[in-house]
DNA sequence: GCTTGACCTGAACCATGGTTGAAGTCTGAG
DNA sequence: CTCAGACTTCAACCATGGTTCAGGTCAAGC
């Protein structure tokens, strides 16, 4: 059973993911992604790292800055896949985050109906000012 | 009854408003403040402009981009106070654009959710790839 | 009327998250 | 072996939302 480890070259990972290659090179710079290189210097991408984009976009959508998520991608063993247990624990830390900011913008929301009760006519009575 | 209306400096505006001065500076190069210049070229702000800056900032917590506060503040009459029928059309508007945030939010989590549960080891499977 | 602190402008700088372009190199199909 | 197309790097540029600084002016209290 020989398994050819499947690579993709920058051009495949950016067609399959979505993600321009401009961007995976800034993704890969800034430590979010890891690549082996070819004789000739080109990156080749583990297939596992298609998951790893793919993390790394929802987890931006949700509000997480890139420095964040490169932070838990740390966590990650050298040059492993990710394993079913980090991606869980990771998809837990995010909801966990997603949680915090609905919370904080149903915060925002009654205050923003309180200030279209008062009017904000004075500042005595406006939540937002206050 | 004169009225003798209240104006700020910019440094009282932003005392009163805990916004430093050179953002205030920096908002009203960008069209979202307004102000009075005196002979020697010194900014006096009416009062309202407490109001607004209050409202700028509490519509920045909620994620809507400076262009688009300026925007929505562009309805307001020319050097007018805001009107309290303003205020509430306005946090409306928020009102729906926070609905629409947290409903974007809920469904990441779900997905983030899934995700968890299927370990992202198959694509097929996976809703952060799909 | 003098002095000091607050104010003015414009330009430069910062962080985040990228995109674009130039100049050169590699890879793979024919 | 050749050659087009994909890849490389580095630097510059973009947008957003500001901050900082230099050099100069204003305003208010004594």
């Amino acid at each position: 059973m020989s398994r050819a480890p499947i690579e993709l070259t920058i051009g495949e990972l950016a067609e399959r993911s979505g993600v321009p290659a401009s961007t995976l090179r800034y993704y890969e710079r800034h430590g979010l992604l890891r690549s082996r290189r070819t004789t000739g210097n080109q990156r080749r991408y583990a297939e596992a790292m298609l998951r790893q984009v793919a993390f790394i976009r929802a987890s931006q959508q949700v509000g997480i800055p890139l420095a964040e998520i490169g932070g838990v991608l740390g966590f990650l063993p050298e040059g492993a896949a990710p394993t079913p247990e980090f991606w869980a624990r990771a998809a837990q830390c995010w909801g966990r985050a997603i949680d915090e900011r609905i919370a904080a913008l149903e915060r925002r929301r009654e205050v923003f109906s309180a200030c279209a009760g008062c009017g904000c006519l004075t500042f005595g009575e406006c939540a937002l000012v206050a």
